[in-house]
Order: C-alpha cells, then sequence, then structure tokens
DNA sequence: CTTATAAATGAACATTCGTTTCTTTTCCAC
DNA sequence: GTGGAAAAGAAACGAATGTTCATTTATAAG
C-alpha cells in the first residue's frame, strides 16, 4: 500500500540524508529524533535502520560525506601557482561551495561535539586538511614577499571562519546575489593579508586624505 | 520571598548558571538534560525549579545575560571618533572580551535556533544591536574615505565571524597569548576594509607611498 | 524558643527517546 | 507464475526526558 511510483530502491535511503540533513543544521543533533526523520521522509521508524545503523553513524556519513566532497571538489580545480591567484581561487571555491551547501557546512562546522571519539578524528583529520591548504598558500605567499602573514595558522582559521560565516545570514534571493557576495568577500580576503601595509589609524590620526572620490570599489554593488 | 541574604543561599543559582553555562557550551542545550546540571551543581533535579522557571529560561537568561553584558562592557569604554581607531577598538574589544567568555559566545552563536520565538527576538534584537555598532563604524569610515568597505553590512558580518571565530579554537596557555592573537586579528581587519588597495591593485586613488616596512604587526611569534 | 520561608530530597508523572523484533508487503530475478 | 531478498509496518522494549509534588531539612527573623 502507498508503495512509491518508480522502483523505490534507492530512493528512501537518499530521502532520508536529505531530511536528516535539513533537520539537523535546522534543529541540531540532539534535538532531532529518528521520529521527525521518519515522518519527514515518510516512513516509520522502524524502517530507518534498514538504511543506516544508528543515528551516530547518520551524522558521521553525513559529515564525512560534506567534507570528502570539498575535498575533491577543490582539488577538482587547478590551483593557480601565484600565491594571490591562489587565494582568490580558494576565497571562490570556498564561497561559492558553502552558500550552495549550507546545510552540510553548518552541521559540519556545529556539530562536531556530537560526534564519538572516534568519528571526530576522522572529520577532524579532514577538516585540518582543508585548512592546510590555505596555511599553504599563505606560506608561500609571505615567503615571496607577497603577503603579509605574521601567522599563517592563526590568518588560515580567521579568514575560513569569516568566509563560512556567510552560510549563518546569506539567503538565495536576498539584497544580494551569491556573486556579488562572492566579490566581496574575495576583496576582504586579500586586502586582509596584502602585503601593502593597513591605514594605521591609531598611530596616525592625520591620515585622513585630503578627498577621494566615492570609494573606489571593484565590486558592484 | 525577596529574602535571599544567606550564605548559601545564592550560592546554588550562581553555580547552576555556571554549570549550565559550561554544559550547554560543551554538548548543546538540546544534548544537556536538567539531570546533567543538578549532578554538576550537587543536588537532586527537582531542586533546580527552585531556581529557574524551567530549561528554556535557564538558556535565555544565560544568551540575554551575555549579549546585555557585552553591550555594556562596550559601552563602557569611550569609543574613538576616529573611524580607523574606532575599528581597532571594536576589534580589539571583542577579541578579549570573547577569549575571555568562550562558552557564552559559543552558546550565544550556537543556539539561537534553539530558543523558543520570543526569546530568540529578544536576543536577535541585541545581537543586531552590536553588529550595528561595527557597520556604522564602517560607513564612518567608508565616507570618510579612509575605508574600504563597498557593503558596510557584508563587511560587518564578516569581520565578526572571523572575529568569533577565534572562540573555536583558542586555549589559554596555547603557543599564542590573548594578547598576540588580538594583535594578529587587529591587523587583519585593518588591512580588510583598508582604503589602499590590495595587492591585485584596482584604482587607487592618492596614491600609498612605496615604503612597504611600517608593517604595523607587533607580534611575531 | 517559635515560626515562617526558602531550599533540598526522593519519588513519581506522562512523554519521548533510540532501537529491536516480528510480521507483512513489495520488488526483482528466474 | 515462484522464491528469496529487501523494505516497510506495527508494536514494543528499557531508558531517559522535563517537570511536578509532597515531604523533609536548613536558615534566619521575631
Amino acid at each position: 500500500m502507498a508503495r512509491r511510483i518508480g522502483s523505490s530502491g534507492a530512493q528512501t535511503a537518499d530521502s532520508l540524508a536529505k531530511a536528516a540533513l535539513r533537520l539537523f543544521a535546522r534543529h541540531g543533533y540532539a534535538a532531532v529524533s529518528m521520529r521527525m526523520i521518519a515522518r519527514e521522509v515518510g516512513v516509520q521508524p522502524g524502517a530507518l535502520y534498514n538504511h543506516v545503523g544508528s543515528k551516530q553513524d547518520l551524522l558521521r556519513d553525513l559529515m564525512i560525506g560534506h567534507m570528502t566532497e570539498l575535498m575533491k571538489a577543490f582539488r577538482a580545480q587547478p590551483l593557480p601557482e601565484d600565491p594571490a591567484a591562489a587565494l582568490e581561487a580558494f576565497t571562490r571555491f570556498h564561497v561559492r561551495f558553502h552558500i550552495d551547501r549550507a546545510d552540510a557546512v553548518f552541521i559540519s562546522y556545529m556539530e562536531l561535539r556530537s560526534l564519538e571519539p572516534e568519528n571526530f578524528r576522522a572529520v577532524e583529520r579532514l577538516r585540518q586538511e582543508y585548512e592546510g591548504i590555505l596555511r599553504g598558500i599563505l606560506e608561500r605567499g609571505a615567503r615571496a614577499g607577497v603577503m603579509h602573514a605574521p601567522d599563517p595558522p592563526v590568518a588560515a582559521r580567521a579568514i575560513i571562519s569569516m568566509l563560512t560565516g556567510v552560510t549563518h545570514w546569506f539567503r538565495e534571493g536576498g539584497r544580494l546575489t551569491a556573486r556579488q557576495i562572492e566579490d566581496i568577500y574575495t576583496d576582504m580576503v586579500a586586502r586582509s593579508v596584502s602585503a601593502r601595509p593597513a591605514a594605521d589609524g591609531a598611530s596616525a590620526p592625520d591620515d585622513t586624505p585630503k578627498d577621494t572620490e566615492r570609494t573606489a570599489c571593484s565590486t558592484q554593488a
């Protein structure tokens, strides 16, 4: 009764992952019950266990799947030799990838604590691998003298925090398009580690320029 | 009723909040039971309800208390007129305040979704008020031509995301001191909205001197 | 002291939790 | 068609959930 139209084989397993992803992202792992997921999928709670070993397995698979996909997608594009270009490529990739997968990102950065130790280590290893890519870019840039990054590990984390934060507020159809966001972040990241000094107003209050044209900006608003 | 002066009177209520804060931060609101909190306080579960109306009230009080304290602490210090100096003051304050209260920060940024609608609105209003301060600084800086912020609302969020991220990894006694972290972030934030162009260069009015030696960052790890 | 009251206990309430088990239904190769 | 495997339904398991309540203990004022 109530059979699906097509063959239902992998269909349920897929919508299970999708439902769990959305619910975990929205309410958090601990606040989501297997019964909620079952209702969302349109199935009885017990039936879920034909496709997944446990609730914890579900979370682990989602997170490892996301991180693996992240690494794969990043490696699928060529990384420019030039550090500045590489940084821009990284930034644009990160923003675009994360905007498209806000739910998965949210979970991956938020539910680390919900993972049992062994699963945590597996995900954490992937996360550090990704972070290492950015750190490497910053180190190369600093060595080449084209970037200012007094502490690449900290800078890498700071940048990733900034970029990932986009998932907290960006909504499709808002004031800005994804491309505009991408441009703004790319600009900010490039500047944040620019080899040119910042305008240190603290020690130079006389710093105000005579006057300039409107803030020249490469990113249209 | 309003008696409460005794020795152990407010003691339990206080350690209750402390215990809840740590547990919520560590495991998440939904994953923490009143029984866990009670055990941490050293009391039976039912006794908690002499000091708090419900688990949800506990979360709301923690979050509103934190945000209120944040606003109060910020307003307690003078905000420089000069936009660049104000930005530095904001950055240093934010990093310092958040490093000292990693647990509360974590909860406030993480458990918004665990709040019931009415409580959510109350906290969100405080959050936007704080965000508005930074946005105002960026707008003033851009208007004065000393900052490059094509979209102050986005830039404000990006910066706050970056700064708040410090609570995810900073641990006292690590490789860097809190002051060093503070310096690094201050430098990055100042650069990220610097009126001077990034390395790839675009329009540069009133060009910058060639001296790149005044790297104002005082931290070397 | 007595007395009022705040706080803690210990047990219980009705729900909900993740998961298991058994049975029935659906699907696909033959 | 038949047989067997995979998936779903139905019901239940023990444990844990937030919370209440009557009772006892501690505390401070009069």
